[in-house]
DNA sequence: ATAGATAATCGCAATAGTACGATTAATAAA
DNA sequence: TTTATTAATCGTACTATTGCGATTATCTAT
C-alpha cells in the first residue's frame, strides 16, 4: 500500500488496522478459516488446501504470524501452526467493540 | 497490493477480505469510529479530523463507499456521509460468525 | 554420509494502495 | 454574473503487497 502515515493516528486505531489486515486478503481468510475449523495444527498441508505456491503460502503465514493471530510450532522438518487464542480474542474484542460503537442514524 | 487471485477464492471469503479493508487502514477506521459516533452525517469535517489532506479523505471516503459501508447524501456543495446500516450489520454477522469459528486449540 | 522432505527466504516482476498539489465541477450567495 | 465554498478527480511519486521460481536451511530416515 503506499505510505502509511501510522504516526498521525492512535495506537488503538493501528492495531485495528493491523488486526483488520489478518482478514483483508481471501488466502488469510482461507488459512484462519482452516486453521480454525481444523481445531488442530495444521502443517504444510495449508499449501495442498489453497492455490497457491508454497513461496506465497509462506509469506501469508509469516504476515499473519507477525501479527501475532497465529503461533507457529517448529519440528523439522515440519512447522505446526495454530491460532493463537489470546490474539484471536484481542479480534473478538477490538471488532466486537468497533461495531457496537454504531446501532442507527438519526440522519440520513 | 500485487494480484490478488479473486477468482481463486469463495465469494465468502473475497467479501470477508472486501469488508476487512474497510478497517485495515487507521484513517479508514479513525472515518469510521467518527461516523458511527457522532450519530450524526458529517461532511468536510472530516477533513478537519484527520492528519490528511483533502484528496487523500476524499480517496478513503470513495473506498469506504465502494465497499457500501458508508454512503453520501449530496447536498451541494456539501455532501453529507454516514454509516450504512445495512452493510454495518452485514460486517458485525461476519466478523461475529467467522471469529465465532474458534474456540481453543486441541493442540499447541 | 547421503538422500528425502518440508518450509523459509531470496530475487524478481507486476499490481495495488497512499498521499498530495492542482484542477475541475457544482452549487449557493453576493 | 461573479465569487466563494465544498468535494471529486487528475496526475504524479513513491511504497507496500502479492505471487512465484529457485535456492537454502534444517531435520529425518536410510
Amino acid at each position: 500500500m503506499g505510505v502509511t502515515k501510522t504516526e498521525l493516528f492512535t495506537a488503538e486505531q493501528s492495531r485495528i488496522a493491523e488486526l483488520a489486515k489478518a482478514f483483508a486478503h481471501p488466502a488469510r481468510v482461507a488459512i484462519l478459516q482452516h486453521l480454525a475449523k481444523t481445531q488442530s495444527c495444521i502443517c504444510g498441508d495449508l499449501v495442498d488446501v489453497l492455490p497457491l505456491s508454497q513461496a506465497t503460502v509462506s509469506q501469508h503465514l509469516k504476515e499473519l504470524s507477525r501479527i501475532g493471530i497465529i503461533k507457529g510450532n517448529v519440528q523439522p522438518p515440519r512447522v505446526c501452526y495454530c491460532i493463537n487464542e489470546a490474539v484471536w480474542e484481542e479480534a473478538k474484542a477490538t471488532f466486537g467493540a468497533l461495531l457496537a460503537l454504531f446501532e442507527q442514524n438519526t440522519c440520513c
